[in-house]
DNA sequence: CTGAAAGCGCTTACAG
DNA sequence: CTGAAAGCGCTTACAG
């Protein structure tokens, strides 16, 4: 193969271009020394041009570039995290039940990574662990991580956020916006659920659907996610004036088990709801398994809501309402804001969750 | 903190303490240099105890590791990947729509890979993309992977496996067992799954119970999953006389989609049968989705029985039974034979699946 | 705007 | 069994 004789850029001279075919058909690695000899410029104003250095004449550079095309130069990523003191590896540190989160979080940071010559390390921890702080700063440390992203709950692991500032590593958190303005301000880079307004678009559902007597499923409360969600279904149902019934007000986990005990103490009661808010998925799965034990009919008897749009929900019977939110997307984000922006200071991108409509809710 | 004085090794001279000490108050990046400089010998035989070579007395071997130990030296990941033209990086390259496969197999990757200093690298892709090859030859290339994982079906995919041949990379190929042997014999490592097993444990338990109408939806016939878990199925039907009901025999694709068609078509007729196997457990969801709605109750007059154990099996209503495959144990035994097994030969270790029994079961 | 020199922390190839 | 030298492919720190 030999480079494209037909050259537009007249600044490609035969002389290069029989350089370039020479090394082409040597089937070596290209390296920065063969770039900068073949533009005949030194290697230090070829790291400048993979760097996006500024000060670089125009010239140079568009003459290097279509150099590093024609040979086909990628950098190696290990010299320059060697020489440079940073690899261009980015860290995904989670310690998350649900799989689906994880995997659409990957692709969404992947979707982003691709096009910037990084690869993403993924790390699973535990959070009980005693020896996670150092565990991870030994992964950090050792691989050079040009970024960390921190997926919830870890995300709010006060230990992780002063061990990222202390290593001096860009990070970005993703987070589900609290309601409680009183919480400290929040710190560095973060990508923001809001659960709020899906789930207020949820109540608001259920109330305008003419449910008033409304049975409830709550969130772990150790997570902000928790206290979010029941303020968005309080808000909508309150815009219509319906409260959750405080008869019907149980505490949940977010697991299927407290989702399916709640339910049975609520429904077995005699004037039971018409409708069950679950703050997740996995926990409206268990209210399914309850109204089936008592032989109670959803939706026809019983409204249930979900969060999550686990893949679970739109396989029950009949397909669950719920929430989603944007995972990919945040995913995708929260990379690019690792990559391109500085850390210092408040960064922040915020993303809605939207209401899901499907078969477990109706109206009388 | 001084290196423990109260040393029990009196190969550690006060002068090596003293050194020690001097080094880690410095909190300069501990290298192969001081190493040798402690320990009095030469870089490259700490290079060859890092590296497990075994041309090095056992005293010099001995000094040489409590200095290591003393001064919490780890090698540079990217310096040694740069030298040797190998990192420390395991490539996990897939296509698969199920998260929970892909999670768990991750995290059995990482539990061998994590005492052995490598990293995972996780590489979704997209099997109709055609740069595909291209695409993953530049990912091997480039971070200069020290073995890649291939999961199903990519592992199946010849394209995949000339490539890993021709860049000469370790891996290891998760599989299905193939029944069938005319198949060209295996190529490579392979961590092997014995859907037959479980399916045909399945198959006899439905057979057992007194079911004899049996209907059947297929899994996607291009994976050889779906060929191994219909021996198995029949197989266990078969050790009691029992076979599928050619009238009930339909194709799947393993999607919910083609599941609840499937069994539309299946238990609209008026001679329903009393089971049915579906080929994973989203295509049972969808079982489920048609009994339903044709009021048809499970177990009571439908038995149904999945494949995967995914996490909803467990949340459907009755909870179903279905047949797992180790997928944790199949990820550390892949990571293992990679880093310990020169990829020379065939390589492979065999993991049998499990029958679950749950409440979507039942006999006469 | 550009470059020569030194160095990042290892391993390779060779020698003894 | 051990080591001195060169080199992996980049960037840093400095100079002009």
């Amino acid at each position: 193969m030999c480079a494209e004789s037909v050259n537009s850029q007249d600044i490609i001279t035969a002389d290069i271009v029989k350089k370039i075919d020479r090394l082409l058909s040597s089937k070596k690695k290209v390296t920065i020394n063969d770039v900068a000899d073949v533009a005949d410029v030194s290697k230090k104003t070829v790291s400048r041009i993979i760097n996006d250095s500024q000060n670089v004449k125009d010239e140079t550079r568009k003459l290097v570039k279509e150099v590093i095309r024609l040979l086909h130069y990628t950098p190696d990523p290990q010299a320059r995290a060697l020489a440079s003191r940073k690899s261009f590896l980015v860290g995904l540190v989670y310690d998350n039940p649900n799989a689906q989160y994880v995997v659409n979080m990957q692709m969404g940071i992947l979707d982003y990574l691709r096009s910037n010559g990084r690869e993403l390390v993924v790390h699973p921890c535990d959070r009980n662990n005693e020896n996670l702080v150092d565990e991870i700063r030994d992964f950090v440390e050792r691989q050079k991580l040009s970024g960390v992203i921190l997926l919830p709950p870890l995300a709010e692991d006060k230990r992780l956020i002063n061990l990222m500032i202390e290593l001096d590593v860009p990070y970005v958190r993703i987070t589900a916006r609290r309601g409680n303005l009183t919480e400290p301000p929040l710190i560095g880079a973060q990508v923001i659920s809001i659960d709020r307004v899906g789930c207020e678009a949820a109540g608001n559902h259920l109330a305008r659907a003419g449910h008033k007597n409304i049975g409830y499923i709550g969130g772990n409360l150790l997570y902000p996610s928790a206290h979010e969600r029941r303020a968005g279904f309080e808000a909508g149902l309150l815009s219509e004036g319906v409260k959750i019934n405080p008869q019907f007000d149980e505490p949940g986990d977010y697991s299927f088990e407290t989702g399916y005990l709640a339910a049975l103490k609520i429904l077995k009661q005699h004037n039971r709801p018409t409708a069950i808010i679950a703050c997740n998925d996995e926990m409206a799965a268990g209210v399914y398994k309850a109204a089936y034990e008592l032989n109670i009919a959803i939706p026809n008897e019983l409204s249930v809501v979900g969060f999550d749009d686990a893949p679970l929900s739109a396989r029950l019977t009949p397909p669950l309402t719920t929430v989603r939110l944007p995972t990919r997307d945040m995913g995708r984000n929260a990379a690019q804001m690792l990559v391109e922006i500085d850390n210092k200071g408040l960064v922040e991108m915020v993303f809605p969750s939207d209401l899901i409509v499907r078969g477990s809710t109706k109206g009388f």
